[in-house]
DNA sequence: GAACTGCAAGAGCGGTGCTCTCTTTTGTGA
DNA sequence: TCACAAAAGAGAGCACCGCTCTTGCAGTTC
C-alpha cells in the first residue's frame, strides 16, 4: 500500500540507499502513528506497537524519534496544520465581501474537522498532558485558526456591532488586545476583537461540549444548535 | 494525620472491626487518589502507587475497587460535586433579584475552582479517556452547574434580551430546548435558553482556553478578559 | 581497503493494570 | 465453644509500557 512518501519524492533528491530508507521509515512511522492516534487516541499511542507493525524492534525506533513525546509533538503539529488547512481553505472559498459567510465557513470547518478527527482534536484542544511542554515550533501552527478568524474580524466595523460594552475596557485588557491585534493582519478595533476572542472561545467550547459528551442526551444532534450559535455571533457582530 | 473519615463517623454505626477498617481504608484510598490526581493528573494515577503509599500489596486494593477505572469514576463524581458545591454556594450567596450578580458569581466560581483544581477540571472537562464510558451515576453530579445556570435563566424575561435571532428557531432545536427546559426548574423561554446554552459553552471554552494554554502569551492574565466576557454575556441577556 | 557512521536487535530495568493462588484473620451460626 | 465460611492481604506472574545499553552488521567516506 503506497502512502505519504511517494516513489517520486524518494527519487528526486540524490540520496543514498540509507537516506532513502530513512525517509521512507520516517514516513511509515508517521502514517502508522496517525492511524493509531485516530483509532486509540493519544494515550493509546505506543512506540512498541508502532515498531511491531513495522516489523522492527522497539529500540530501533529510537534512532528516529528521541522519545514518545517527540512523536506526540509531531502529531500535534500535523493536527494543527490539518485543521489550519481545513479552515483556511473553507474561508478562502468565500466571497471577500461576505463576512458572515466567511465566519460560518470557518466555524463549520472547525467543527467538521473535529468531528472527523476526534482524537486529533482531543490531542490539541483537550486536556494537556501533565508532564508535556509544547515545544516552540508547535506555536505557529496553533495560531492558524485564530489568524483566519482575525482576518474576518478585521473586515468588521465598530459601528456595525450590535453587542458592545457600555463601559470602557480596563487598560490592561486594552493592552493585551492591542498586542494581539498587531501581528494578526492589521489593527482591529478593540471592541470587535474582544467580541471575536470570546466567540473564538465559544466556538471551541461548543465543539468540545459536543465531542466530549457534555451535550449528550440533551443535544444528541447538535447541528441546529451550532448553527443557531453562529447566528447569534453574527448578530452580535452585526453582519447579518 | 486525621482526614476525611473522622473517628466520629466511625463510631456512629454499629460496625465490627472489619467494617470499620474497610471504611477507613476506602477513605484513605480516596484521599491518596485525590492527592495523586492533584499532583500528577489523571494519567499519573496509579493503583500500585496508592497501594505503596498505604503499605499494601497492589492486589489487595482490588478487594475495594474493581479497576482503575472505578477509582477514576469516583474521582470524577467527587470533582463534579465539588464544582457543583462551589457554584451553588456562590450563587446562593447573592440576592435573588440580582440576576447579573448570580450569573457573575456562578461563572467566577467555575473559573476559580478550575484554576485551583486544574487536574480535576481536566478530568471532567478535558479529553475523554478513549476506552472509558461514564457510568450512569456520574450524570446527575455533572448537571449541577447547568442546573444553577438554568435557574438564573429562568428569572430572565424574553423582553429583556438585547441579542436575539431574527428568524424562528428550527423545530428540531425547539424540541431539544423544550426537553431541556422542562426538568431544569420550570419553563424557560426558548430564546433565553438558547442564548444561555451558548453562554454556558462559552464559559467553559474560556476556562479551558485559559487552563489548557491556548491563551498563553496572549492573555497571560485572563482576569480582565474573563470579566469582560461575562459583561458581554450579561449585556446580551439584558440584565446590566 | 580501512575507518567511521548509521542502524537494527536483544536483553534488561523499572514501571503499569490485573489475575490467580495461597494463607491468615475475622465474624458467625450451630 | 468451636467449626466453618467469608473477607482480606501477600506474592507470583502475565502482558504490556518507555527507554537504555551493548553487540554486531551494513553502508559511507576517505
Amino acid at each position: 500500500m503506497p502512502d505519504a512518501v511517494t516513489p517520486d519524492d524518494l527519487d528526486h533528491a540524490p540520496m543514498g540507499v540509507r537516506a532513502r530508507a530513512r525517509t521512507q521509515l520516517l514516513a511509515d512511522v508517521s502514517r502508522i502513528a496517525r492511524k493509531h492516534l485516530a483509532e486509540s487516541g493519544a494515550p493509546g499511542l505506543s512506540v512498541r506497537a508502532i515498531a511491531r507493525e513495522l516489523g522492527l524492534a522497539s529500540s530501533a525506533l529510537y534512532r528516529y524519534y528521541p522519545s514518545r513525546d517527540a512523536l506526540l509533538t509531531q502529531l500535534i503539529v500535523e493536527s494543527y496544520n490539518e485543521l489550519g488547512d481545513a479552515v483556511e481553505i473553507a474561508e478562502a472559498a468565500c466571497e471577500r465581501a461576505d463576512v458572515a459567510g466567511r465566519f460560518r465557513a470557518s466555524a463549520h470547518a472547525v467543527r467538521n474537522w473535529a468531528r472527523s478527527n476526534p482524537n486529533e482534536y482531543s490531542l490539541i484542544y483537550g486536556s494537556p498532558v501533565p508532564g508535556y511542554a509544547a515545544p516552540q515550533h508547535t506555536v505557529d501552527p496553533a495560531t492558524r485558526v485564530a489568524a483566519v478568524l482575525s482576518s474576518i474580524l478585521a473586515d468588521i466595523d465598530l459601528d456595525s456591532l450590535s453587542l458592545r460594552l457600555s463601559r470602557n475596557l480596563p487598560a490592561s485588557l486594552q493592552d493585551q488586545l492591542d498586542a494581539m491585534s498587531g501581528p494578526l493582519g492589521g489593527r482591529i478595533d478593540q471592541n470587535v476583537l474582544l467580541l471575536g476572542v470570546t466567540q473564538w472561545a465559544k466556538l471551541f467550547g461548543m465543539v468540545s461540549f459536543e465531542l466530549f459528551g457534555t451535550f449528550n442526551t440533551v443535544f444528541d444532534d447538535a447541528d441546529a444548535l451550532f448553527a443557531a450559535s453562529l447566528d447569534l455571533d453574527l448578530t452580535a457582530l452585526g453582519v447579518i
